[in-house]
DNA sequence: GGGCAAATTGTTTGCGCAAACAATTCTGAT
DNA sequence: ATCAGAATTGTTTGCGCAAACAATTTGCCC
């Protein structure tokens, strides 16, 4: 390990320069890409910084610029498939914009907490926001003013006040509860999402919306919280009622429950029954039977997110961007309907 | 939304001290919970510093005490639910200590990608730095010289240089394969992960010490690489060969994979054949069957790497950590060997 | 071969904060 | 009342960098 002199503080631009017998200034501008330095000038230069292992401290240029190259981001949920991803190309897409990505996460998620966050956010002086909250409060909590930072949503209502990046949801909906009714399945159960969160609506109206387009009646959904426990106690509601031949689950994980209570319920799927999921996650093509899903592309949104931020970053008018379209992905978990 | 002034600039200790009639310095003390400063002057501040909207810059502060209050984290992968759990544990557990938490997370993970990565934290003025990398690759680029940041490592060697958080994956092995042992199995297969993960090895060796205490022996194991569709075509060779009744698989998603290659190879699980995973993802319990696995505590492992870091940011000798040990979840995967 | 613009480098200054040092006010014990 | 020491506040300075401005050099035209 080169760790040449452990308390000697690190070096500063005024030791570059002094070995490289320029200005600190000028290093600033080889560091900074500046057009005008003879290329003699900067080869020593950018010599002398690899000999004295120098790196430019954040800190200090931060201060002089007032521009922090920093993104934040507050999640309240990155443990799922879909919000981790996201989370994920937000990273990978500030990296290559050159930000740094600064995280807040949030065990709960009220109007307090979420203030908390953005505090914190602008303290560090972000110099635009990320938030993956599915909520319906993180929605509005994004309104919250502390300073001109422009913050970006994931996944939520489009306010038409911030930008806000997401998956139809409610055309989802309906490609996946059509692809149930062409297949003949006319009492179809929905198990949906808790109430706060606006995708959990969504789903329920694009369900709602389907059924209502070929004439069939839809009964009150059964309500999950996203998990598989909660999907499995919802599986065995639906199963018990031996009306439905299919259920629409607004996401994978309920689904992997549904999938189960069925299993225990003595219902085949997809012989006597039908699951269409939400999400598409990895394990999805590895469920008992294999899980036909709507297709969500996380990383995208992630990306755009970034994007959206950029550009508010830039002064830039903000983004009119089209929701993203889920996209069906058939697999055994669908058939016929019986009889 | 209440934006004021959007061009002016944010206001500064001086403008608190000012409408405080205070000297900026003590505006400085009462931020910083200085001890000797009489209730009414620290109330005239916190009340000017309420009604400006103040809030310290964070990188003027950073500059002037070369304390950045932020802790890195690198990760090799945080999709899965253990390295998301670990990650969401350490934001948690830095915030309580005061900490912010900046995150580069690498696509691919080699010497280069991982240096580059802790050059870029270490610019950033990070106090310490939480690498959540279970390759091999990632614990000896800890080693690399920059600075005197602390490097803790999650789920990895323990190469004495550097602390290492991590579960015992060996004795969870050897715990998870005794119990087939103790349900009569004779031939266990192992699914073992991929290589440069020192997890795929560890567990690998807990598997074969079982096996050996119980005087049966190990036939080569097949190899996945963590994913579901890796378990499934494990599970498909392990099927076809009709010597095993059990299997031991070293994660949970490639668990879920090898059931169904079980259930589409006609081997009932668990009358004919039982399997044990590792991890405890969520949905464990929802598997059909549910499976019987090695629970992990990630949560407990992130805040670890917590108090790790910091007692070595403060100078503290380095913490003694043993490794945490997993404990065996019984569910329906797993029963008496037939016959 | 003078002159003007571009190219190249240097100097001064301030970003917002806290450390170090200095000054003043208060307290209680004599 | 008096003084030591604590309590309380103020002043000066520098953290490391880049912006603004200034100075010098170079290239190229007629």
């Amino acid at each position: 390990m080169a760790r040449p002199d452990s308390k000697a503080r690190a070096p500063t631009m005024m030791d570059v320069a002094r070995l490289a017998r320029v200005s600190p200034q000028t290093v600033s501008r080889v560091l900074n890409d500046y057009a005008f330095i003879k290329a003699d000038t900067r080869q020593r230069v950018l010599q002398a910084i690899d000999s004295l292992d120098y790196r430019p401290n954040i800190a200090a240029r931060t201060l002089a610029t007032s521009r922090s190259r920093t993104i934040g981001v507050v999640a309240t949920d990155y443990l799922s498939f879909g919000p981790a991803s996201a989370l994920w190309a937000v990273e990978q897409a500030a990296r290559e914009a050159g930000y740094a990505v600064s995280i807040v996460s949030l065990p709960e998620s009220n109007y307090r907490t979420i203030s908390d966050a953005l505090q914190r956010l602008a303290s560090q002086a972000v110099e635009g926001i990320v938030m993956i909250a599915p909520q319906d409060v993180s929605a509005s909590a994004a309104f919250m003013s502390f300073d001109n930072v422009p913050v970006v949503t994931l996944s939520s209502v489009d306010t038409g006040e911030h930008t806000s990046i997401m998956t139809d949801s409610v055309e989802g909906s309906r490609l996946a509860t059509r692809h149930l009714i062409e297949l003949g399945h006319t009492a179809i159960a929905h198990v949906a999402g808790p109430a706060g969160f606006t995708v959990s609506d969504s789903r329920i109206h694009g369900w709602r919306k389907a059924l209502g387009e070929a004439g069939l009646v839809a009964v009150e959904p059964v309500v999950g919280d996203w998990s598989a426990a909660s999907g499995y106690r919802a599986g065995l509601k639906v199963a018990a009622n031996r009306e439905f031949t299919a259920a629409y689950v607004a996401n994978d994980r309920m689904a992997q429950g549904v999938l189960l209570a069925l299993h225990e319920s003595g219902r085949r799927v997809p012989e006597e029954f039908s699951v269409v999921g939400f999400d598409d996650v990895p394990e999805a093509a590895y469920f008992i039977p294999p899980l036909t899903t709507m297709r969500q592309d996380f990383a995208a949104l992630g990306r755009r997110c970034i994007e959206a931020v950029l550009v508010r970053i830039n002064g830039e008018p903000p983004l009119e961007a089209d929701p993203l379209l889920p996209v069906l992905v058939v697999r055994a978990s669908t058939a016929r309907a019986p009889g």
